[in-house]
DNA sequence: AGTTTGACTGGAG
DNA sequence: CCTCCAGCCAAAC
């Protein structure tokens, strides 16, 4: 019995990269979800990093809705300025301080597949 | 094999 | 509200 998840092979990192790109194509026009919220979907909880890389290099997030991924603060990331305006085109809306609004566009996927 | 690098996070100041 | 920091962890050096 391991206490604590062991560290990613090769195979669950692809796993875990697969799982990150469906929940990603899940995110419904007009809401957003965070790095963490994916993690621990895909079933590893301290990997939010590994998201973001996730969609920064996979080729094919390109073809997914990744802007409607932000961190837990509500900010975009960092040198992708069209981001922001890619939400507010579907309805998302900014607070004065240049976050997302989550507590009402945040969304989680559901508890039960 | 050791170090640095982030599309991260939560907390402290 | 902001910046800084420690902890995080696979990948790239």
């Amino acid at each position: 019995m391991k206490a604590y998840p062991d560290k990613m092979s090769s195979e669950q990192a692809r796993a875990f990269q697969a799982a990150v790109l469906n929940i990603v194509r899940q995110i419904p026009r007009g809401r957003v979800t965070t790095y963490g919220t994916i993690a621990a979907w895909a079933g590893w909880p301290s990997h939010s990093r590994m998201v973001g890389r996730t969609l920064r290099y996979s080729p094919e997030a390109q073809s997914l809705p990744c802007h409607r991924v932000v961190n837990a603060a509500g900010r975009t990331a960092p040198g992708w300025a069209s981001q922001r305006t890619m939400l507010e085109a579907e309805g998302v809306r900014f607070l004065r301080n240049g976050h997302v609004d989550m507590k009402h566009f945040l969304w989680q996927p559901p508890l039960c597949i």
